[in-house]
RNA sequence: GCACUCGUAACUCAGUUGGAUAGAGUGUCAGAUUCCGAUUCUGGAUGCGCGGGUUCGACUCCUGCCGGGUGCGCCA
């Protein structure tokens, strides 16, 4: 708040307006002032003691009109603003809605966010929580900043598998009864082949068979792909619809299959493309890294392949100013190397392209194994914390209505918040007793802050403007609400930067903990009018940014729960 | 072996472009409600893997070691 104005106020004594800009910040405690200015860095261009710079400095900033008081503290210039002045920002706050800490600085540029990126026939499990839901996030926060964002599903529809669940359906079951079935049928024929296929190794090549037929478009091979492929999108789709997760584009794999061949002579005629072991590749190691394969030695392509003819599409379809690909880090080398010979091409993006790398999840006893059964479906999850949350609903609030669908915001945000509260890069070992813990940092209590802020303003009514005390909300309790409520735009500006939803929850959950100890502290509801709409007014400031959070997170914020 | 990455309280994690006395939650113990929703709030206790370096100042940057994870040509 207020860094524009400071910067240039205190621009003087051979200070430049970058110089403060690039040194303001927030202090450890409130008590310490609302902003500051280290001055130790300015000490040996300035020939002055730190402390000698602030005291100088004070003077320019004690004139403001928004500032209280300036002190010098050590090498510290400790600003306090006029908490009156602050106050009347929240009016503001209040009537924005939820569209209060958007922006538009990204009005006019495209950014694509590839995320998701299921693989068909198999079912959805917990290890594609976090790419889903923090592309998810991503997405609308950029919206939220103006920036037009395109969605990208890239599924993975292509490949050996293919065959393979041709070959199950044919021995074990049949199109119609696949067609009939839900995921989990699907992936049990994919479990049942490969523990067939270890004592029966020429199924795979039939399974090899049967993908060449697909690759050839054989009409038969076809309408099984098509179905397998039918199986999955119904059943991913719930998953999307209960997450508020949503795509602009499913290119997927099979989309690419006629639009590598472009790729790769541009790379031949850049003499890029070598052979090695029959195979071709793309040398790097003047990059320190291992070659980049592009075409098998049978002729087939690669994910690589169908990466770069991705990147060419996206460039000409949406003529981006970023390409962000959330995709775990066990990835890194792909991506790094893949970025490596997009700008050997010449690629006109390859500047922009972005891997939003995170960390994995494993189960208590080991990686994860769809073969195995060593899984989590999240459905599974999903259902457990709806179930979990609609026992707690009938204990605390039996008489409320839509109970089922208050059930479903809260046990499905409790799953979706605990995939965005951390750092991207932490790994997550997956327990149902953490993702269905609902007390402490959670979004059940993020909900419960928001219904408790709906539940005041149902009783008190629409706060009157023409009337207000702002006073009544500069305690010190008030005052932190305030702040955290005028800087919410700027965590989501950071996590628009970083790429880091987390800035946004962890931004909303302080939020909600500095209006649970205001709400404790002060009555609202109470018969001073001007108290009670200042008051009021502050409550329907901060139901507006936790309703927004959530909402950029994918997370429901019912009035009652 | 090489590359990348992580290491902060008993546990799970925050920690602004390096800045003041390193903060939350869980769990634990002790408290708070005649009054707007106690899924709330208040208080107590425990810590930066180890050693060097750069700096006025290092959890943060560099370097060495220790420990965990991931990756390293015909899977995606």
């Amino acid at each position: 708040m207020y860094e524009q104005q400071l910067s240039k106020a205190l621009a003087v004594e051979g200070l430049t307006e970058q110089d403060i800009a690039g040194a303001l910040e927030t202090p450890k405690e409130p008590k310490l002032g609302d902003i500051c200015l280290p001055c130790f860095k300015f000490a040996r261009a300035m020939r002055l003691a730190p402390p000698v710079i602030a005291a100088k400095l004070m003077p320019y900033a004690q004139v403001l009109d928004f500032v209280d008081r300036a002190e010098v503290a050590g090498g510290y210039l400790n600003i306090f603003f006029d908490r009156a002045v602050i106050a009347e920002k929240v009016r503001e706050a209040a009537y924005a809605g939820k569209g209060v800490g958007s922006g538009n600085e990204g009005e006019g540029k495209t950014i694509c966010i590839d995320y998701s990126s299921v693989n068909i026939a198999k079912p959805f499990h917990i290890g594609h929580l976090s790419t889903t839901v923090i592309g998810g996030a991503l997405y609308r926060i950029f919206e939220h900043l103006g920036y037009r964002v395109v969605g990208i599903n890239h599924l993975g529809d292509w490949g050996t598998q293919f065959g393979k669940l041709i070959v199950a359906t044919r021995r074990w079951s049949s199109l119609e009864e696949v067609e009939k079935n839900d995921e989990y049928f699907l992936n049990s024929l994919y479990v049942r082949y490969h523990k067939e296929a270890e004592e029966n190794p020429s199924m795979d090549d039939e399974a090899r068979a049967w993908f060449k037929r697909i690759e050839d478009g054989d009409e038969e091979a076809t309408k099984y792909f098509d179905v397998f492929k039918q199986v999955t999108m119904r059943a991913v789709g719930k998953i999307y619809d209960r997450l508020k997760i949503k795509f602009d584009s499913y290119a997927g794999e099979s989309f690419y299959n006629d639009k590598m061949e472009e790729c790769l002579d541009i790379l031949r005629e850049k003499n890029l493309l070598i052979e090695s072991d029959g195979a071709q590749v793309v040398k790097l190691d003047e990059y320190d890294m291992p070659p980049c394969l592009l075409v098998k030695a049978d002729g087939a392509t690669l994910y690589a392949t169908r990466d770069i003819a991705a990147a060419y599409y996206r460039k000409r379809t949406y003529d981006f100013e970023k390409c962000l690909y959330v995709v775990a880090y066990q990835q890194n080398l792909h991506f790094k190397q893949l970025f490596q010979v997009l700008k050997l091409m010449d690629f006109a993006g390859a500047e922009d392209l972005e891997h939003i790398a995170f960390g994995m999840v494993s189960m208590e006893d080991g990686a994860m194994s769809t073969r195995n059964g060593r899984v989590v479906w999240l459905k599974d999850v999903l259902d457990k914390a709806v179930e979990k949350a609609a026992a707690i609903i009938d204990e605390k609030n039996p008489d409320i209505k839509d109970k089922a669908a208050i059930a479903e915001s809260v046990g499905v945000g409790a799953v979706v918040f605990s995939a965005l509260f951390n750092n991207r890069i932490k790994d997550i070992t997956f327990s149902f007793d953490k993702v269905l813990n609902f007390d402490g940092e959670t979004s059940p209590y993020l909900q419960y802050t928001y219904a408790r802020c709906a539940s005041a303003l149902r009783k008190g009514g629409e706060p009157d403007c023409s009337d207000i005390d702002v006073g009544a909300i500069t305690d010190d309790e008030g005052y932190e609400v305030i702040k955290s409520v005028l800087t919410f735009g700027d965590s989501v500006r950071q996590a628009a930067k970083l790429r880091e939803p987390c800035c946004v929850s962890r931004h909303v959950m302080d939020l909600a903990e500095k209006f649970n100890r205001f709400y404790i502290g002060h009555r609202i509801i109470v018969d001073d009018a001007a108290v009670k709409n200042a008051r009021l007014l502050l409550t329907k400031a901060t139901a507006n940014v936790i309703g927004a959070g959530l909402g950029l997170l994918g997370i429901d914020a019912p009035e009652e729960m």
